[in-house]
DNA sequence: TTCACACCCTGAAGTTACTATAGAGTCAAG
DNA sequence: CTTGACTCTATAGTAACTTCAGGGTGTGAA
């Protein structure tokens, strides 16, 4: 099977592939004659492996250490379980980050209705003059 | 007042005052004969406005718009209106999508709630067997 | 006066997870 | 034998910064 046909099935791009191969996240496979990669199933579960990881927003670092439990079982799936739970915790602190955003946007938005001149526009009055809140430090993912 | 003032004033570091001159959302300020930056109260009142923008969420893109509105009035403030309206719309899309990730990432978590052996936890099988589904395009922000 | 130390300067590189581009080789069909 | 789709490597670009290297400045104390 070569490049494209992988990432067809693991519904990403073919840099996407190579990218993972550079990363260490997807091993690099055997080669044709003419240099062309050269994959098996054990490829195909492992990509789609990443692909599901990334699609739950896991980082690269998250996936390597699922990886690295799978590839060297250590006895329980603490360890797993453990990830899983951090990863969704991080999920509930963005969800409640971008709560109150919105609900910050929205007042913003309540002080100008009309299509009233810009120097009297209340939300650029607004953003001028909101509190600058210390900006908490961001987590490594999820935006 | 130098620039470490300014970034404390406006809870940012030093670097990104710089990195702001440096992409035109602040402008270059006077300095002193020694090559120092020195700001005034308008200096101040922009970088706040920029930060609070930032602490919403705004692109850098979006923050230029604002300005720009700000600098040169155009008669009425429905141009800012569409901005923010389109940018709490972006905010609601992903919270939706965040959402949706919590809920398979607790759907996943449920599938090993004991410490058993990883080669039969039922987190990684799920992660392998997942359906994959064709990724749908990111927003230029809101991670 | 000289030392330490905090602050300031520039320019370049690193971060994350890719995407895009350039320039070149390979393969199957017509 | 040529056309077009595919593959290869290496490099640069993206957003919004952060970090680093290598230097200059300002001030209080020894």
């Amino acid at each position: 099977m070569k490049i494209g046909e992988l990432a067809q099935v693991a519904q990403c791009s073919v840099e996407t592939v190579r990218y993972y191969e550079k990363e260490g996240l997807l091993p690099a496979p055997a080669r044709t004659a003419t240099n062309y990669r050269s994959y098996g199933s054990e490829h195909v579960d492992r990509l789609r492996f990443i692909r599901n990881c990334r699609a739950l927003d896991m980082t690269h670092g998250e996936i390597h250490a699922l990886l690295d439990l799978i590839d060297r079982p250590a006895g329980n799936c603490g360890a797993v379980n453990q990830l899983v739970d951090e990863h969704i915790a991080h999920v509930d602190v963005r969800i409640a980050e971008l709560s109150q955003l919105k609900q910050q946007l929205r007042e913003l938005r309540q002080r100008c209705q009309s299509e009233q001149a810009v120097d009297a526009c209340g939300i650029l009055q607004g953003l001028t003059s909101m509190a600058t809140e210390p900006r908490h430090e961001r987590h490594t993912h999820l935006g």
